[in-house]
RNA sequence: GGUCACGUGGCCGAGUGGUCAGGCAUGGGUCUGCAAAACCUUCCACGGCGGUUCGAAUCCGCCCGUGACCUCCA
């Protein structure tokens, strides 16, 4: 059984195989920080950080590149060049170092709380000018590029001769030409399908190094191109990212690539779909955003309320990777009422143990490894998580079961029992990277809760149901559940 | 306008040519001092019209609708 994904650039799902045996070189483009990240970004982030951890749960050594974009990009081509992050700075009167470091911490401390492991390598594009140069000067050399008063432009027809620009994307060039909008001031470039790699920068603009084409700024696509080179070699095993940069990012990356290394840049190409929220996809210039602060604070007009980190994990991985997933309180309450009946029916198996007084039913034995078994296949099968997630809270009822009831007199066999626990643990917690989120687990805590719960049993006992119904509702209020269990032993939680 | 997707029950979402996705919500029940939780049960969908087939939500055609990309964007 092996693991199988939908290569975007043959589109079909194909055997992973990596370049090096056991080893996987996989480069995601990263965040621009000139702003805070949204729940759009993070749908991609935790694909990936997901596919990063079923990598390694295969046993391969990975190195994940994922770059921090702190140099400005200008926001249309042929326009006047206009630097986001340099205006931004402007705005709000920062320096652009500043705005960069502001909000790269944010966007770690955002995937921190979704429990996303870090990349092995997170370069800047900012420390890597000098690799984008030298590829830039490769590229004029080879005579792919050409520069017009100070900035240097790629010339997409020349490569389009020999290789097939526009594959990725499912792009034909003379489309391309006849469809693309007219824009200003293009008569720099030779055509206007040729994209920047370096703009030479106006006095205004902050960001600018020194270049054999006097002063300026990378283009928009040459830092994925230089660090995934540098970090992971001329070609290399996957390639990630958002489905919306499928072109014109990635198709030049490629292109860039191509002529610098004489290759493909990498063999698969992985993109995730986008969030939409009321049918539309969220991103800056629908103005629909939902930033991660005001996800987790619930701020936010479209909020019903705050969900937690573990909730959107959770609701990510609900959907397969390349569906449009729709954003809506009703989706998000729902996840969140799942995750908890799924996690504590988790909780519940991690406890179990096999009772030799009961007897073992086939056909329930058959069920856990069958289910059990076909998280391996699912995964296997480009990642399909949503049905993991499934077989999962089929289980759910039949651990259920096992405590309380119409499984109550069954047990299940050793072997059963073990595979079951280590499948669900390094599926949720290894691979899936969910977590327990209330930190109950205070020994303190722990000790006046059974103070309490003793002193209510005692109420209990005496008949005194007003006493014990005012801490149980006492205590509600403050966010800690009570639940009689039917062996009366009373449990809680903290909400 | 070009290219590419998608349209599944109240909501979110898997999915395959011929038994069931699953979650949440709803109605009923069991349990409980009452709750909560849990369990059982209910809800049996696949945009429209044709076609292929013994059989299609699943394949083909047309139509309708929605979205994405073509411009910074995960």
């Amino acid at each position: 059984m092996s693991l199988k994904v939908h290569n975007s650039y043959t589109r079909q799902k194909e055997t992973f195989a990596p370049i090096t045996p056991g080893h996987v070189g996989m480069y995601v483009c990263g965040p621009t920080v000139s702003g805070e990240s949204h729940l759009g970004h993070a749908r991609g982030f935790i694909t990936f950080d997901l596919i990063f951890r079923y990598l390694m749960y295969l046993g391969y050594k990975v190195r994940y590149v994922r770059n921090i974009t702190d140099a400005g990009h200008f926001e249309e081509e042929g326009r006047e060049a206009e630097d986001k992050i340099a205006k931004k700075a402007f705005l709000e009167k920062l320096e652009p170092m500043e705005l960069v470091q502001k909000y790269t911490k944010l966007f770690h401390w955002g995937m921190k709380q979704f429990n996303n492991l870090d990349p092995t390598i997170e370069p800047t594009a900012t420390g890597h000018i000098v690799e984008q140069i030298e590829m830039i000067k490769k590229l004029i050399r080879d005579g792919y590029a050409y520069e017009v008063n100070g900035s240097v432009y790629f010339e997409v027809k020349k490569y389009a001769e020999k290789y097939p620009y526009g594959k990725l994307s499912g792009r034909v060039l003379d489309d391309l030409l006849e469809t693309t909008r007219e824009l200003d001031s293009q008569e720099e470039k030779h055509a206007r399908q040729d994209f920047a790699l370096w703009k030479s920068a106006p006095p205004e603009h902050i960001q600018r190094w020194v270049s054999p084409w006097g002063e300026g700024f990378p283009g928009w696509h040459i830092e994925c191109s230089a660090m995934s080179t540098k970090y992971l070699g001329e070609q290399f095993d996957i390639h990630g990212g958002g489905m919306d940069l499928l072109f014109p990012h990635h198709e030049s990356e490629i292109a860039q690539s191509t002529i610098c290394n004489g290759q493909t840049p990498a063999r698969y190409w992985l993109h995730n779909n986008m969030i939409t929220i009321n049918g539309k996809k969220m991103g800056k210039s629908y103005n629909n955003v939902i930033r991660l602060t005001e996800l987790f604070s619930g701020d936010h007009p479209e909020l019903a309320q705050a969900y937690s980190p573990m909730t959107i994990r959770f609701f990510v991985l609900q959907t397969h990777y390349r569906s449009t997933l729709d954003f809506s309180n009703d989706a998000l309450q729902a996840a969140e009422k799942g995750l908890k009946r799924l996690w504590d029916a988790y909780s519940e198996l991690m406890k179990m143990s096999v009772d030799p007084k009961k007897q073992i039913n086939p056909e329930i034995e058959n069920q856990f490894n069958t289910l059990c078994g076909e998280f391996d296949e699912f995964m296997n099968d480009d990642f399909s998580t949503a049905k993991i997630l499934a077989n999962m809270f089929s289980l759910v009822n039949h651990i259920n079961s096992f405590k309380s009831g119409a499984l109550e007199k069954y047990t299940l066999s050793e072997a059963t029992l073990e595979y079951a626990k280590r499948q669900f643990k390094n599926y949720l917690e290894v691979v899936f990277g969910l977590k327990q989120e209330t930190a109950a687990d205070s020994e303190k805590l722990n000790a006046v809760m059974e103070l309490v719960i003793d002193i209510r049993k005692e109420a209990r006992n005496r008949k005194d149901y007003a006493t014990s119904d005012k801490i149980r509702n006492q205590l509600t209020q403050l966010g800690i559940i009570l639940k009689d269990e039917k062996d009366g032993h009373v449990s809680f939680s903290i909400e």
